[in-house]
DNA sequence: GCACAGA
DNA sequence: TCTGTGCAACGCGCA
DNA sequence: TGCGCG
């Protein structure tokens, strides 16, 4: 392939951007409790704008006290205190992927939109990776969230919540984690979330697969299963859909795979692997989302699972608590963490399990 | 949130 | 100087 | 061939 050089003023990445020896010495501390919480913006709390220097680059902040939450009242400050606060722990679950921005400058309940190419009016130290568009014919320069300067600069222009790939630029078409989506209708209470999601975690224990719970931070919950390098989405979509099939088998009347809205019932969980697919993006562990209350993705323990969890517990106010109690729980899903699963065994294993039973069918 | 075009 | 506008676009299943 | 869908 032809070594893509569309024009930019940006720090274009080829390769998978390394980081620094003192970046690399930090690492072993991240995903620690308690560790490498940085506090809230290194800022007067009466300043309505101001500048902050990170890591030694300078970044403008502006209109800090502008109401993003309305109900709750949360300002884009509250958003970037909390940004700063937990950079260490949400920065390793973006690194490399490139992101969709998703703006929303005045708040979650006035227009938003999206914004792919980064353009040439971001600060030159915004690392971005040219991957190919619409087939191939053209290129988009996304932006990678690579380090705190550029979440904060992010934040600022109303990134409330961050939608990044599956697999990093270097390649992009190699996710690293299969996504497992479980997506309630109107009418289905979290508490059949739950019900779902425990019936995934027996079929992930059965043939010992690995993965890790959290919440999307909106009304489902995502499974992340890592998975070794080399895999296709073709893959990791076939996968996801076999775990979600055995699982839905356990729980029929809790589930339903019908892709139309309109037809899907309305109290029942939509488990969509669909979502496994280049290009489509997922808000990662720690990402606030834009939803009422400023909800965070949550990564869970799987005891945590219970009829009593309440995703919209989990605030931009209050996870700091959380890191400090259990640090990152879903830092075994990082690429780099060497749980990195491969799917023909996986599959070997299943099979194998299975060869003397019928095949399991049916949603 | 911000650059840009057109009035 | 003000005001309006753009800021994305994949591939699958089905009609 | 287009639409709904995430």
């Amino acid at each position: 392939m032809a070594d893509p050089k569309p024009k930019s003023k940006h720090t274009v990445v080829r390769a998978d951007w390394q980081p620094t020896a003192s970046q690399r010495r930090d690492s072993a501390k991240r995903g620690a409790p308690g560790q490498r919480l940085l506090g809230p913006l290194p800022l007067p709390r009466d300043a309505v704008n101001g500048e902050v220097t990170v890591d030694t680059v300078a970044v403008k902040l502006s209109n800090l006290d502008k109401v993003y939450f309305p109900s709750s009242g949360h300002t884009k400050r509250d958003l970037l205190d909390y940004s700063h606060d937990v950079a260490e722990f949400m920065l390793p679950h973006l690194l490399n992927r490139p992101a969709t921005l998703k703006r929303f400058p005045q708040g979650i309940d006035r227009p938003w939109f999206f914004q792919k190419e980064a353009g040439e009016h971001m600060p030159p130290w915004v690392r971005t990776a040219p991957l190919p568009s619409k087939g191939e014919r053209t290129y988009i320069n996304y932006v990678l969230c690579n380090d705190c300067p550029t979440l904060l600069y992010l934040v600022n222009l109303g990134c409330i919540d961050h939608n990044v790939w599956m697999s990093r630029a270097a390649t992009p078409d190699q996710p690293d984690f299969v996504l497992l989506d479980l997506d309630p209708g109107p009418d289905a209470g979290f508490d059949k979330v739950v019900r779902v999601a425990q019936a995934i975690r027996r079929v992930l224990e059965k043939y010992e697969i690995l993965g890790f719970p959290k919440t999307s931070g909106a009304t489902g919950m995502h499974i992340l299963l890592p998975l070794a390098p080399g895999h296709s989405f073709a893959q990791s979509s076939r996968f996801a859909e076999i775990v979600l099939r055995l699982a839905a088998a356990e729980v029929p009347d809790l589930t339903t795979d019908v892709w139309s809205v309109a037809d899907r019932p309305r109290d029942r969980v939509f488990l969509d692997f669909r979502q496994n697919a280049p290009g489509k993006t997922i808000p990662p562990p720690y990402s606030p989302r834009a939803y009422p209350g400023a909800t965070v993705s949550t990564p869970l323990q799987w005891k945590e699972l219970t009829r009593s969890l309440d995703p919209s517990r989990f605030t931009i106010t209050n996870l700091r608590r959380r890191l400090e109690k259990y640090g990152d729980l879903a830092s075994g899903n990082l690429p780099g963490a060497g749980h990195g699963q491969q799917l023909r065994l996986l599959l070997e294993r299943m099979h194998q399990s299975d060869a003397p039973q019928k095949k399991r069918r049916a949603f």
